[in-house]
DNA sequence: TTTATATACGACTAAATTAGTCGTAGTTAT
DNA sequence: ATAACTACGACTAATTTAGTCGTATATAAA
């Protein structure tokens, strides 16, 4: 439980390698995925995602690969896992309303309480926080 | 991710419901998971559990049913959520170490501090927290 | 002393989620 | 041309989570 998926770890440690990299440098799919034992075609999914976020830039053809699009300073944590993973909350009714026993639960508020705690705490940090 | 478990969620509406009862009141696993739509053997497990833990006590036989064993402010919700389902870490090298990756690993420390976060938001809250 | 209603518990199956693969198309430097 | 990339959807495999079943034991009450 309360666990980050491989999606999110993949993407974490190829954007700490993005960030390494100078300014312009490019790094392909397949050189992070070596690097780090990263079924390939998996993380170029990832990669994939993340350009669509604009998070990072992709140059195709040969001798492409990503690079960092923005300063990683200004990507919040929540909003970072929510376009890796969908909705983060501990309990799906705090986004969903598809439980039928929403309106007699007797411990939502609780986990509201948590799900605010936790996102809070995300929202407070950056991208930068965890690949520098 | 960052789920909790349904038997989580469950061990909460239980406890929360044991905490209503007035001292000394049982509850049966077949009427708690009644009212609350949970299925009945699941949530027999779950109460077994909890009193393997001597967080709840249990009567046998006909006219049983299970109570509070302890007042719910002297349990922390980090040791209850590992009690319900082992080890709690955002990330499995929290705990383990059979990753191959381990020494190289450039995301390991960040991903620490966060698991610590968690673990320290979890430690300063009870189970009185949730179920009150 | 039988019956109905409980807890106890391990083994099992089903469902859902997550992880990973594959095929195919488009882009570009050499 | 072709080799080395990105792009992307469909698919399969693996793992985790959820739920079921069978059987044993305890006990209140008829």
């Amino acid at each position: 439980m309360l666990k980050i998926t491989r999606k999110v770890e993949y993407a974490l440690i190829a954007l700490r390698h993005l960030q390494a990299n100078k300014e312009g440098q490019l790094s392909s799919a397949k050189e992070i995925a070596e690097a780090y034992g990263i079924p390939q075609e998996l993380l170029a999914k990832i990669l994939q995602r993340l350009t669509r976020e604009d998070i990072i830039n992709a140059v195709k053809g040969a001798a492409g690969g990503y690079k960092l699009a923005t300063d990683p300073n200004t990507i919040n944590m929540t909003k970072f896992f929510e376009i890796m993973e969908g909705p983060m909350g501990i309990m799906d009714c705090y986004f969903d309303s598809g439980c039928d026993h929403l309106h007699s639960c007797t411990i939502r508020t609780p986990i509201n309480r948590i799900n605010d705690s936790i996102r809070s705490m995300f929202n407070k940090m950056t991208l930068a926080d965890i690949t520098y």
